[in-house]
DNA sequence: CATAGTTAATCAATCGATTGATTCGCAGTT
DNA sequence: AACTGCGAATCAATCGATTGATTAACTATG
């Protein structure tokens, strides 16, 4: 029905027409609020549209939901599709960009509010939630996994997963935790961690438990 | 005012009271539903109490809310209070001891409601964050901070902030993540992994990031 | 005219909050 | 013992506001 929105909002011209005004600002609402906080009257106004344009090309609210987040979804690839590496290049290394571009996306410029809506779904996954795990996650994970299975030969598939989770988790937990990890300790200390020192850090943190880089114990390079 | 609901609970007799039940049925459904989600009224009916009783008792929802973070807080943590170890211990034993115990209390066997109803509102902090953080999350952060300054000594400490982050964000992914990782890969894969089994795993991955444990590329002992 | 798009107005339902009345238990007084 | 007064606790009933959804009338374009 309304599948081809997202065609339409990744090139927009300069006058966004009611669907997409109401797109841009269901995705900021949602993100902000969620699905229950948020209010389609609110949505409509912030839009400059009328309430009832929403059934109209939505059906429900929930139908603009899933809307909203796909079009998230769409604004986070937009930073980078996952840099293709020649299938010679040496495992390693292939793991070594695969983080950096990993921690890149998270830490993106993109819209912060698409990142937010995506993270909510993530959290509590609905109806939407298999659209951002087909299109988005799910690539990502089994490219890691190739990317280990390749280096570690002969693993069993358990400890793959479990290192592509210590992997993932490490990078996730920039995006998913940073207001309490603000709470925690002074606001200045987190925030001063830029995304190049995150990527540096978690890049020879994994390396380094794989045995393909100096532990952290050591200073420099020594 | 009603500060001291907590005592009550933690030592509850047999026959709970009205506002007992209010917090218990609470902490289930805002886990299940979040804050807007849920209704008061559903909570009164599932408690098998008066409406009123909720403005009576805790003053207006929110009220209410707090105090079933609170419950929630109080109910995972008395899995142990991470265990004391002696300070005449090697760091890197203490390490082993805290990721251990910190896995154990993630996938504990506490009330699964609880641990959902924390995650939800670290997720996104409220008025309610605060005293999660400050009773059940700062101390464990805190400490794992001191072990790992005693530890590595001279490193600087936005080296030993991310390192922190590092091995929490490890141990948060299969909290937080599992519905999400269930739905990219297979659901019995990832269930198959134990808290033994990731307890093992994120010890010696972080052990041998930081140079105290053979990589994970070796296969045993060799 | 016909279709697409937009509008204001309104629907029933549910929300959180509040009211006033009622019941219960336990002190103090006679 | 009997009666009284008072506060704690609970109840049904309802408040105004807001929710998502829907209708019918209106405009504009082709």
């Amino acid at each position: 029905m309304t599948s081809d929105v997202l065609a339409e909002l990744i090139s927009d011209k300069q006058p966004p027409d009611a669907k997409q005004r109401l797109v841009v600002a269901a995705e900021g609402i949602f993100a902000e609020k969620g699905f229950d906080g948020a209010s389609i009257r609110e949505i409509s106004t912030e839009a400059g549209v009328n309430l009832a344009s929403i059934k109209y090309y939505f059906g429900d609210k929930e139908g603009l939901y899933i809307e909203a987040v796909k079009f998230a979804h769409v604004c986070s690839s937009e930073g980078g599709p996952l840099p293709e590496f020649p299938a010679s290049m040496e495992p390693i290394d292939k793991l070594r960009l695969f983080i950096r571009g990993m921690v890149a996306r998270m830490h993106g410029p993109a819209r912060p509010s698409a990142m937010q809506l995506m993270m909510r779904e993530m959290a509590h996954p609905g109806k939407a939630a298999h659209v951002v795990v087909q299109e988005f996650i799910q690539p990502m994970a089994f490219r890691l996994r190739a990317i280990l299975r390749e280096l570690l030969p002969g693993h069993p598939e358990s400890k793959l997963l479990m290192i592509g989770f210590s992997i993932i988790g490490q990078v996730l937990y920039y995006r998913q935790n940073r207001p309490i990890s603000e709470l925690i300790f002074d606001k200045a200390q987190v925030d001063e961690l830029g995304e190049t020192m995150v990527a540096d850090h978690i890049v020879r943190f994994s390396l380094a438990a794989l045995g393909h880089a100096e532990p952290i114990t050591t200073g420099g390079t020594p």
